[in-house]
DNA sequence: CCGGGATTTGACAACGTTGTCTAGGGGCTA
DNA sequence: TAGCCCCTAGACAACGTTGTCAAATCCCGG
């Protein structure tokens, strides 16, 4: 470390604390405190002599140590999936206004949908005593979050339900968005619908799936094995899931993809098919309305499950304690046109 | 505060310490620390009786003290305009993997292009001392920062420079990709094109309308005033600025559209237009190869901007001390048709 | 000019961890 | 068996702040 002056007549890489602002201004430690946190009791004239000694010395307090003192971090920690992903863009954003509101920063983490790096995030968090935690699982057991919550650290599930766990969970309507998503294309005339879907392993993917069931089963319609696919929702896969449906004796004539990764995928392969088919995407994303032909959609808000989320994770910060809370956010279907042509054959 | 156990034998809300850990074990306090560390120096019998008391606490590390003593918080804050938007997500998204790869978590704040809010953002993060800074400036003043980054918080500026300061700053290549975008359209014999961009105090939006006039003069093609748009990228202003150039009685044949904000509105003018209009848009974004004509667009790729921005920041954390670096990465046209659509009479 | 209450100020401990330093015990060598 | 060294373990201070409390100072009316 170089003795050098920087700029201000510390070390470099030194920062001054309060102990030095105190020397220099003539005054105490504790005085200099309540200046810089405004609090009453300080002369005007002692005020002044802090304060130029804190612009002289470039002094700014250290929050760690006020952190350290005081016991609360004022920041809460979102795991996601990936920040990258377009549904999780606005959810995070809006977790971020209501913690700004609320004078908490927010720490960010992505799972990568990998549930070991989803409860190291955490507990990472967890150790940094982030006052609280929303969290959309990438795995399907919490229990290591037992002595968290326990201790104190609020947190709210989102997207996703908690596993083995009873905690606060904001979600969508899956099934019944997914129901309806059906029901539209059935409604359409179409009575071979295929569904590509997430991992089964993911809540969402489950729902949706049980609400494509549901539609079928409702509409008196049988499922064919080959007319469901879930997995990874990387091109590749979901293309050969597509390709192999259309290219069935029996092909599907419709399809209904479980979320926008699929649905992009989906509309490439469908562009380059020879006949229409039908399609219902769950998830809005941008532009849906200009390809051709516009997709019909399944949309849930994501700034409104994060902006829930939120809200609920600072009343408990606010010291309500009612028992865990289930709130299910409704979907939306946007008819664009993608979802109303019928069926080759009438 | 409840006496009540919740799970351990704690106090709702109070953690266990190493303090009380170690009298659990019957064993002081460091030898507490050296186990949760692994550092080396302990009997396994005694690392047993630690281990043990710890899972029966449900003891976590207070990082924040470790942090207040140790001088490092292994986090780094990131401050762009707005966490929703489809450039910066892959952005932050590549910042956050090269900070996972140090051990470093990422403290996320969106400025909502708000130069005062940047401010608040950044001075917030160096008051908890993240150990470095990656910043997307909405200001045009950062010397605020000058004591932050004398004092030894490694700071590093993407996609726009920072103002009044000499800083590292990583960005892309607006000027020469605005002029291929332009310099694309006038091969394709269009002589007026407009240009709708952000707001004239961005960088990004100064540079491709520099790119764009320098394309236009190398042509030998004058420039109307009312060829030149620049504004908030709200939809109404967007679409009234291209309706506008539209409907001029020289009307353009050809938009540049100076990001994927504008692009998007754009994209849905033109479509409502009777004739077609040429189209090249500054920022690549899904599905662009799905509308119809699909978009001619100047691609950066903001995930490398980060990644690139990060691993400059920790090369700085690491001790390397050059003066500050200015990079700048390459765009690519991606020619997909809306840009090569001819004018309607020749 | 003095008593008394209000106001300003500072000394000190505490938050929970880690770095330093020293004590004690065990094993090895001469 | 004495002497030495190494290894384990713990006492203590320090990181920079804030809460508590007591001391010092001020202002006012009598």
């Amino acid at each position: 470390m170089t003795e050098t002056a920087r700029g201000t007549s510390h070390r470099y890489g030194t920062r001054p604390t309060m102990k030095d602002v105190a020397a220099r201004a003539g005054v105490g430690l504790k005085t200099v405190s309540r200046v810089v946190n405004g609090e009453p009791g300080v002369t005007p004239d002692t005020e002044r002599r802090v304060q130029e000694a804190i612009t002289a010395l470039g002094f700014r307090r250290n929050d760690s140590a006020r952190i350290l003192r005081k016991g609360r971090t004022a920041s809460i920690g979102l795991v996601l999936e990936d920040l990258a992903d377009p549904f999780y863009g606005p959810l995070s954003r809006a977790v971020e206004e209501v913690a700004r509101s609320h004078g908490a920063l927010l720490i960010n983490g992505s799972s990568a949908e990998d549930p070991a790096r989803e409860q190291e995030l955490v507990l990472a968090l967890c150790a940094r005593r982030v006052d609280g935690l929303v969290v959309i699982p990438a795995g399907d057991d919490h229990r290591y979050l037992a002595p968290e919550i326990a201790a104190g650290v609020a947190t709210v599930f989102v997207d996703r339900p908690a596993g083995r766990i009873d905690a606060d969970v904001v979600l969508s309507d899956n099934f019944g968005g997914a129901q309806a998503a059906v029901a539209h294309l059935i409604a359409h005339g179409h009575r071979r619908i295929g569904f590509i879907g997430d991992q089964p392993r993911i809540h969402t993917a489950k729902e949706r799936l049980r609400g494509y069931r549901t539609a079928m089963a409702d509409a008196g319609l049988p499922v064919a094995d080959s007319w469901v696919s879930l997995g990874p929702t990387a091109p590749d896969r979901v293309r050969a899931a597509a390709t192999a449906m259309l290219a069935a004796p029996e092909p599907v004539t419709a399809l209904f993809s479980g979320n926008n990764r699929v649905t992009v995928t989906a509309v490439r392969v469908l562009r380059d098919h020879p006949r229409p088919v039908a399609l219902v995407g769950f998830d809005d994303f941008e532009l849906a309305d200009l390809v051709h032909p516009a997709i019909t959609v399944v949309a849930q808000d994501s700034a409104h499950l994060g902006r829930t989320a939120a809200g609920l994770l600072f009343r408990r910060l606010d010291g309500i304690d009612d028992p865990p809370q289930r709130l299910e956010l409704p979907t939306r279907l946007i008819p664009r046109g993608s979802g109303e042509i019928g069926p080759p054959e009438g």
